[in-house]
DNA sequence: TATTGTTATACTCTATAACTATA
DNA sequence: TATAGTTATAGAGTATAACAATA
């Protein structure tokens, strides 16, 4: 993450009516600041958060498509090309040719791709466990349902 | 649905174990999702989510400079230029030069500019009501609250 | 020397259309 | 006809470096 741009916090004499006190916007702030950190933390590993969305859900389910991936993670199916081959390119997954339709990539974690996400997914659980010693235990929960309302 | 499909993973059963339950993720789904609402009520005026925060900003705070703008909204100096050459080029906002430090520009709204601000103020008005009433008063509130604290 | 606004540049993420090979 | 993967491309958003004018 970058570290030299302004955070934009300090400033208290400046009126931010219909900013601050809005979801739209805090959602936005909190949603930056968040994946910040977590970029920041799966950097020894060369990993984006999006990458390491594909890595964790193709790890939950092995054989998947790549049409499913994009369902699954609401991206578009020309989006997840390069984001497959690059995955690939570095050896963490494998593209086979479906035998049931042969149109259909399924894709499998190679071992090394086991063991980037294993790293990664104690990296994520490392930062899921400081957002909640901030939010405190019920404020995490809370915040989980709440988001979840939003997402639908 | 074709019953012979062997391991096709249907989308309902699909294993979204370190994704669904994750604030990181949550937080990312969430805030496209209501980042996307906005911009499509933001259509009829041609504005983008980001192009409203400057205007609401220096609304606020008429004489604002560049440099302070990006402080308060989190972005880099070089990215403002262009968001305010286009506002200004749709005489929106107006850019002077400071007296005190003629290095800084001063930004005020135009009347064609707070006519805009009035009514894309009277959108996000909506869209949060909205979400108000997908959460509920206190669970409004509480995302409020948490939101904050992630911002921090 | 430091800061403001600016230009130039590059990289990521996202959106759409069109192609191919399969179904 | 429809779908899966792919290519090409364009638009946003964002990051850094460097420069001129000014402090």
């Amino acid at each position: 993450m970058n570290t030299t741009a302004p955070r934009g916090n300090a400033d208290e004499l400046l009126d931010l009516t219909g900013l601050n006190g809005k979801v739209g916007y805090l959602l936005r702030r909190a949603q930056i600041a968040v994946h910040g950190e977590f970029t920041d933390l799966l950097r020894e590993l060369k990993l984006r958060p999006g990458q390491f969305a594909v890595l964790r859900l193709i790890g939950n389910n092995p054989k998947l498509t790549q049409s499913k991936v994009c369902v699954a993670l609401g991206i578009q199916r020309a989006n997840l090309v390069g984001v497959i081959d690059e995955l690939e390119r570095r050896g963490l997954l494998g593209r086979t040719t479906s035998d049931a339709d042969r149109r259909s990539n399924c894709l499998q974690l190679t071992s090394d791709g086991h063991r980037v996400l294993a790293r990664s997914t104690e990296l994520q659980e490392r930062h899921e466990a400081a957002i909640g010693r901030s939010l405190g235990a019920g404020g995490y929960a809370e915040l989980l349902r709440l988001l979840g309302k939003l997402v639908d």
